[in-house]
DNA sequence: TGGCAAATCGTTGTGCACATCAGGCGATGA
DNA sequence: TCATCGCCTGATGTGCACAACGATTTGCCA
């Protein structure tokens, strides 16, 4: 109860989705760090149902490779070490590009308000940006972003790579093992490059230039570990 | 009870997935044909087990866009109409590329003597084979050539994937709207073509001729929708 | 006889009690 | 003192009964 998913005519897909992306959100910004043990009759009673319905999002979030589940034990979130992500990020690379290639939409001009809006939230976050604001900001872009392709499998996985993939980059940012400030600066450079490309109407260079910029990313991940 | 899914030391994931893979086959073979209604209870009886398990089994299903729940109505196996899945088909086409690419893996003579039976399957197929028949043989082929990746998450998309879109070919097929005998030359001549480069140790061309073959076999789909 | 409303039936969704399992803790004996 | 066995605790997995829901049927009334 007091979970915020009141049910204004909701349908049980929604509540059960919402629940869902409540709980990704924390994995994903490390408010449920690895290792940690999560609780189904805890979680159960703090979205004011109960075991049932909680355990079948937990499988799904199994099934996403962000929670473990073993008899006996508990649910665990899982750990997000470079090594087992590795293919998954590459694979997130070649996706990206895709997505100016299959089913590429070209967006109104309200779309590039809200990117413009997001612009001066990636501006303000040069000047004072946490990590967890920042990757906060960054899930917002991506699922701007992702309105640039109709391709609704694509959308899928390429969602579902961003969440696997995405703790890897707070973890090392929290631990200080990146230079935040260059982090910040090139993110921000790379919006005004999609901007530039999405004003001149060249989808395909939006999909390249976020393409180079994850790679780009992954490999100053990759760099920096001592 | 009695459905081959007895326990020499299984864990309960092993059943999950034991019973998963049985209901996808069933529907991508349409012994489960579109619109089919499922029953929760009658499936769990034949599996041994209660509807909880099976509910997570049908889920993970649904998930996967091969049945659909709906409170109060039923579970139904969905539609596989070509439209819908379009999208699906031409990610798989590009997916298909990027085996070559990401993490190929050069396979053993073992593989290849694999390789060589499925062929002589193929070329029985020719002379006597039934569109059902064909399509395990196809299921067969896929599970192999999927070796020939490393990268965990693009097999797993790209399993997704083709299940999703494979009873698209078994529907038109069994309604004859396919020339059969043209399908089957050309499966056999694909299989050839891959088995050449596999011994020249061409992994980019293998996913080359896939991914062409999988590209020209959703032509052909269109192309015969009257 | 036609139409509408209420009851009925079958299905999926939920809650709860119990089974099963893994790990830790302590008693016990060599 | 240490090793070992067994209990105990808390977790996930399972089975069952009931609730919620939608489609169909039935029966009543105009």
């Amino acid at each position: 109860m007091a979970d915020g998913t009141g049910d204004p005519g909701l349908t049980v897909k929604d509540r059960h989705a919402a629940m869902h992306a409540a709980l990704r959100q924390r994995i994903c910004l490390l408010d449920y760090p690895p290792g940690m043990q999560l609780s189904e009759i805890a979680l159960a009673n703090e979205f004011g149902t109960s075991r049932t319905p909680m355990r079948r999002v937990l499988a799904r979030l199994e099934e996403e490779g962000l929670v473990q589940s073993v008899h006996g034990v508990g649910t665990i979130v899982t750990d997000a070490n470079i090594t087992e992500l590795e293919q998954a990020y590459r694979l997130r690379v070649e996706l990206t590009a895709l997505t100016g290639v299959l089913d590429p939409v070209m967006p109104d001009a309200l779309f590039l308000e809200r990117l413009k809006d997001l612009i001066d939230r990636a501006g303000q976050m040069v000047a004072s940006g946490t990590p967890k604001s920042f990757t906060q900001l960054d899930m917002d872009v991506f699922q701007a972003l992702l309105e640039l392709t109709e391709n609704a499998p694509l959308r899928h996985v390429l969602e579902r790579l961003y969440y696997q993939t995405k703790r890897l980059w707070l973890v090392r940012a929290i631990k200080a093992e990146l230079d935040l400030e260059e982090e910040y600066r090139v993110f921000l450079h790379e919006l005004e490059a999609i901007h530039i490309a999405l004003k001149s109407g060249d989808l395909t260079a939006v999909a390249q230039i976020q393409r180079a910029h994850i790679s780009m990313s992954f490999n100053r991940l990759l760099h920096h570990r001592n």
